[in-house]
DNA sequence: AATATGACCATAC
DNA sequence: TGTATGGCCATAT
C-alpha cells in the first residue's frame, strides 16, 4: 500500500487536548505554553480556536486552566473561567488576573 | 488557492 | 502602566 502521509505524530486539536487535559488540579498554563507541549511553539491561537471549540460546560477537558501568557482571562470567557479556578483553590485577582504563582513556578507571589 | 477570523504573544509608544 | 501594531498558526469560506 502506498504511503499516504509522511509523519504527523498527532492531530494538532489531539496534541492541544491531550496537554490541556494533563494539567493539574489548581494549576494553570499558557496558551503558548500549551502549544508549545503540543510541539507547534507559536500557535497559541490555534490553542484557543480549538478549546472555543469544545462544549462549553460538562466537559473533560479543564479549558478553564487555560490563560494568556499575562496571567489574564480572555474575555470571552473570563467569567465562568474565573468561578472554576476560584473553585479549584486559584487565586484569581478581581480584574480577571491570575497569580504567576501557578502559572510558572516560584518567581514571586 | 486566497482571504478572513480568532478564548494569542511579544514589542513599541 | 496601559494602549496600539505586527506576527504566527490553524480552520472556515
Amino acid at each position: 500500500m502506498p504511503p499516504k502521509k509522511p509523519a504527523a505524530p498527532l492531530p494538532f486539536s489531539e496534541t492541544v487536548m491531550r496537554q490541556v487535559r494533563s494539567i493539574p488540579r489548581g494549576e494553570v498554563r499558557s496558551y503558548a505554553q500549551v502549544a508549545l507541549y503540543a510541539g507547534r511553539p507559536g500557535a497559541a491561537r490555534g490553542v484557543g480556536r480549538e478549546l472555543k471549540h469544545l462544549p462549553g460546560q460538562a466537559t473533560q477537558v479543564p479549558w478553564w486552566r487555560v490563560i494568556r501568557s499575562d496571567g489574564t482571562l480572555a474575555p470571552p470567557v473570563a467569567h465562568e473561567q474565573a468561578k472554576r479556578l476560584r473553585a479549584e483553590g486559584v487565586t484569581v485577582a478581581q480584574r480577571g488576573q491570575v497569580f504567576r504563582v501557578a502559572l510558572k513556578d516560584r518567581e514571586d507571589g
